[in-house]
DNA sequence: TTCAATTTGTTCGTATGTATC
DNA sequence: GGATACATACGAACAAATTGA
């Protein structure tokens, strides 16, 4: 080329594209047409047309026959894919396929689908997955943070999608530094309050907290467990608190439940981080000669498949489930079509209380409370509330 | 246009398009130049070098400056998305996150990602699922078919697959006119054999069947519940069987165990479909009146939560779960790196039985066998094999 | 090393078809 | 129907890279 710098088209696109980006022509409105366009750089109109053409490839504008060439909306300008990218951290564990079935509807609803990713709870994975993501066509991102208690290192690359203009939303907890991204999540302090508050009614006094130490719900619900504890004037005894991690999470709960009992500990009660947790220290109990709910009265979290279906139907905190995934999916589509300025960016679903048969009122307390027989099998559900909170009361607890 | 069919330039890509995919040009291969393509073809060179535009966008060819325009590898041809597409018929329910489990890991170590849909096994969803896949960039597809028996009329959709290049792999079942393609199921046949000789050995001689009438697995059930029925010489009873279909699953069998216990029909054991339709039926035997496995043994299918931590743990076959997921993948893969021109391309896994609380000898029987005592927890797991299909025997029962 | 032939890449000019207003 | 604008097509020329004599 005699002109040393650059090709006639490439020059003309990259002038168009500058103008696009610097608003001279707005989304929506018609660019010259190729034959002005033609006269006014001086080149002939096939050139025009290949620079069109690259900028039609690339998303800004698009052609209509006979009418012209326009400028691109926004939102068309890139990506089309219509893929929302899904960052859990288990895939078939509990209560996450239901999560992952309220996005999928959601999202499916309005044309959009799913790729999927799961990080096994290790951020050196969630990092891989990001970044793997950033190299494809993603117009979004739910993700579930891994071990979210724990420093997040790799905020560039939530940087970059900040950068790419795709937007993500946190599900269940988040990074401490991003607190003030989009965010669906439980309040996990008052669950954690009210499977304690409810032990405490029934007349438990010792009561053990077994908790994941890695991760915000964990610690959520602990300060629910403690706030109970206080409000009741209880001491809270450390000796009957149990932080476990992703790693012994197999393991901890069975040997500290074993020896709390061996110390002859007088737990009449255990606070579960969550249903597993609780199916494994029942059968823990069972194994070392103590009745549940009989001899003590043990909680669940989260109303998972195991808390009905389990031998001893659990006592537990509702989990929104699917309810969860759609909310998540919905906030995120009102982030991606820009309807978020003035929108909720931020949503707190109500934990509620469903008594079960894991919990039985200590027999010191039962002649107190009269109507109730042992036998009940139906469920009842309570929507209480915590008045350190001000929060309004549903039900007839609390 | 003049030629009412189509135009130049369209009409060469596709042709070269065909000349490669059967192979006319292998792969590395130099194709003519623009120039002898525009003398045999009679276009204009300008012409041809819009299609070979074409091509070369959709990764059939590139171009080299000076030296020409080649045949691209098959591995770079058109996609590198590095998306798998995944259609289930329930995402959330029962088995499929297992399976899915299995599916991702191995996609993900490969460095695939999984593209996610669901067709509440309906018909109309999964074709529409297809179609909206055939629009992204998916360089595989595994799927499981909705509602498996019945005639599938997309067939089209498949087609096009086909014609994309796009490689599938069936899971579960597979449509009755794609009996050749690449799939992975389980030996549903041998399970229902499995499960039915478990409960003729002991003793029973009355033995219900309840099957889905929709899809491949019930199908495969009902035909090894026949077979083990015919070996041991007893007649079947079309009475004792029961059909239910997606639509009515929830109530069918429910009615259909009431009324065979209303009309004092002498069932002593029941072959349920799935798990599900196990702990249903058990809860409904119960409300009758009798005791499971005391008055009458039932088996599931499938070994999934529910088996296992049913208050009545249910004897059942072994579902692959993971391993299914991750077989299929696999074969996929296989597929995709076009190493199947002589590999196995169907896999059919063998099903296990698991023997638990559901089933029991019935009295007369029990004396006969030794050495087992009614209170076993520990469960036992067979291999066992159908003498009619010649399989070695594993463990000691068959 | 040079040079000519080949091949792709860029640009211009022109003509015609077809959709929109 | 006429003007405008994009879509397809042909022909020609030159530039730049590669290859092999």
């Amino acid at each position: 080329m005699k002109n040393g710098e650059q090709l006639k088209y490439s020059r003309l696109a990259d002038e168009l594209k500058k103008k696009i980006l610097d608003g001279v022509y707005r989304p929506g409105e018609k660019i010259p047409s190729e034959n002005e366009l033609a006269a006014d750089y001086q080149i002939s109109r096939h050139t025009v047309r290949k620079a069109l053409d690259l900028l039609t490839r690339e998303g800004y504008v698009y052609a209509e026959h006979g009418r012209g060439t326009f400028c691109s909306e926004l939102a068309h300008r890139g990506k089309d894919s219509r893929n929302i990218a899904v960052v859990m951290t288990y895939l078939s564990d509990y209560i996450f396929p239901r999560v992952i079935q309220g996005i999928d509807q959601v999202l499916t609803e309005n044309g959009y689908s799913i790729i999927l990713k799961n990080t096994s709870n290790s951020r050196t994975v969630e990092a891989r997955c990001l970044e793997e993501l950033l190299q494809k066509d993603i117009e979004g991102l739910i993700i579930e943070p891994s071990k979210s208690d724990i420093f997040c290192k790799h905020g560039t690359l939530y940087e970059k999608l900040d950068q790419n203009g795709i937007p993500y939303v946190f599900i269940q907890g988040c990074f401490a530094q991003m607190e003030d991204k989009p965010q669906v999540r439980m309040d996990d302090y008052m669950g954690g309050y009210l499977v304690t508050r409810h032990l405490l009614d029934l007349g438990h006094q010792n009561i053990m907290g077994i908790f994941k130490a890695d991760d915000t719900q964990g610690r959520e619900r602990h300060r629910g467990y403690v706030a109970a504890l206080q409000e009741a004037g209880i001491f809270y005894n450390p000796e009957l608190v149990v932080w476990f991690h992703t790693e012994d999470r197999a393991s901890k709960p069975v040997s500290a439940v074993r020896e709390i009992v061996a110390r002859r500990k007088l737990a009449d009660g255990v606070v579960c981080y969550n249903d597993l947790t609780a199916m494994k220290v029942i059968k823990t109990l069972e194994e070392e000669g103590l009745r549940v709910p009989d001899d003590i009265s043990v909680t669940g979290y989260d109303n998972s498949f195991i808390a009905e279906n389990f031998r001893i139907k659990l006592t537990t905190i509702a989990h929104p489930h699917e309810k969860l995934g759609e909310t998540a999916a919905a906030l995120l589509l009102d982030l991606i079509r820009g309807q978020s300025e003035n929108a909720v960016r931020q949503v707190v679903m109500e934990p509620e209380l469903i008594i079960r048969e894991s919990t039985r009122a200590k027999e010191t307390e039962k002649k107190l409370l009269s109507g109730q027989t042992d036998e009940q099998t139906s469920e009842r559900r309570y929507e209480a509330a915590c008045p350190m909170t001000g929060w309004k009361q549903k039900g007839d607890l609390c």
